[in-house]
DNA sequence: TAGGTGATGGGACTCGGTCCCATCGCAGTG
DNA sequence: CACTGCGATGGGACCGAGTCCCATCACCTA
C-alpha cells in the first residue's frame, strides 16, 4: 500500500517536476501530482501551502545560509565582500549533480508568470535578509538595501548561467565573476556627476 | 438600469478598494465588487485579467512612460541622469490629490503577500523596460541591468515616502533625493577592493 | 492486546477563473 | 418606424485551487 512509503516531500516534489516539464504547470493538476507521487491532494497541501510551492522547497533554507555567511564573517569585512560570501553559502545547492534538475526548474519557471511571480517573492525575502545582515553589521540604511538589491542580482544572474544547458563551469566560479562585473558598474554608477537640477 | 452607466472599469476599481479596505483583500469577493459597482463576475473578468489585476491597472502606462522618457533623452546623457527623467516621467501618477489613494493602495498590498507578487512582477516588467531602453543607447548588458535595478530600487522608495501619510513633500523632490543618495551608495559599493580570491 | 499519536484518505465546500450563449442597448439602414 | 448588425453585459455551467473536518490507518508503547 502507499501509505507510509518514505520522503512524501522528495516524491511530491520529483512527480510535479516531471509533470510540470511533460505538460506543462497548468496543464497539471494537484490531483495529478499527488497520483503520481502514490498520495493524494489532502497530503499535498499538508506538505505545501500551495501548487507552486512545491518548486521553491529549498529557498528558505537558502536565505537562511545567506544571512548566516553574512552575520558570521570577520569584522570589518567590506560589502562586497559580504555578498561574495554569501552567493558562496549557496554553492552547496548547485553542484554539479544537481545540473539537470535547476535546469529543468528554470525552465518550468520561465514559460509561467505565476511561478515568476513566486520566485520574485522568495528573491525579495532574499533581499531582506541580506539588508537585515548588513544593518545589524552597522551598515546604513540606503547602503544595506542598495547591496541587497545587487546581492540578489548577482545570485540571479550566476543561477541563470551556472543552468545554461551547455555550462560547464561550477557556481563558485559563476558568483565570482557575477559579483566582479556588477562591482565595477556600480563604480561606474557611482562615479557619474549627477546633473544639477 | 445598471447596465450601459459609463466607466465601468473606473467603477470597479473604486469598488475593489473600498471594499479592500473595508474588509480586506482576502475576504472580499469578486462577486462583491461587482455588485458594488453594479455589475456582474463575467464583466469584471472581461475589464481584469485576474482579482489582483484591479490594483495594477496604471502600471502599464507607468512602464511606457519610462521608456519613453529614457529613449528620448539627449545623446550623451549619463545613466545616472536617464534614471532620473524616467523617475520624473511618473510624476502625472502622483499628484497631490492622488495621495490618499495611493497610501489606501499601499496598506492593502502590504497586508497581503498575493498582492506583493503581483506587485514585485510588475516592478520586474518596469526593471525590464529600463534595462532595454539603456541597451537601446548603447549601455552594455550588465550595466544596463544593474542601473535598472537602481531605478527600480529608487522608484519603489520614492514611491514609499512619498504615500506615507505624514509626507508633504512632493513626488519629484523625493525621486531626485532617493536617487542621489543611491547613487553615492553605489559609488561607496563600487569603490571597495574586493578580497583576492 | 489495548490504547495513543501522527500522518493519510476522502468528501463537502467556497471561490477564482473560463467558457458559452442569451440578452440588451445603440447605431445605421431601408 | 421596423429591421439588422454589433459590442457590451448577464447568467449559468463548469473546472481546479485551496480549506475544513472527520474517519482511518500504521507505528509505538504500556
Amino acid at each position: 500500500m502507499a501509505r507510509w512509503e518514505p520522503n512524501p516531500r522528495e516524491r511530491l516534489e520529483r512527480a510535479a517536476l516531471a509533470l510540470f516539464v511533460e505538460h506543462g504547470y497548468e496543464a497539471t493538476t494537484v490531483a495529478g501530482i499527488a497520483d503520481r507521487a502514490g498520495l493524494t491532494k489532502s497530503t499535498f497541501f499538508r506538505h505545501f501551502a500551495d501548487k507552486r510551492e512545491v518548486l521553491f522547497g529549498g529557498q528558505d533554507a537558502l536565505a537562511d545560509g545567506f544571512g548566516e555567511a553574512i552575520r558570521t564573517a570577520p569584522p570589518g569585512t567590506a560589502s562586497v565582500d559580504l555578498l561574495a560570501a554569501a552567493l558562496l553559502a549557496a554553492a552547496p545547492f548547485f553542484g554539479p549533480e544537481r545540473h539537470d534538475l535547476g535546469r529543468q526548474r528554470r525552465t518550468v519557471i520561465a514559460a509561467n508568470s505565476e511561478l515568476q511571480e513566486r520566485e520574485l517573492l522568495k528573491r525579495a525575502r532574499l533581499a531582506a535578509v541580506i539588508a537585515d545582515a548588513l544593518r545589524e553589521r552597522g551598515t546604513p540604511e540606503t547602503a544595506a538595501r542598495l547591496a541587497a538589491e545587487v546581492g540578489v542580482l548577482a545570485f540571479g544572474t550566476a543561477y541563470a548561467r551556472w543552468a545554461e544547458p551547455d555550462n560547464r563551469q561550477p557556481y563558485p566560479q559563476i558568483a565570482h565573476a557575477v559579483l566582479a562585473e556588477l562591482r565595477a558598474c556600480a563604480a561606474d554608477l557611482g562615479a557619474q556627476a549627477p546633473a544639477p537640477a
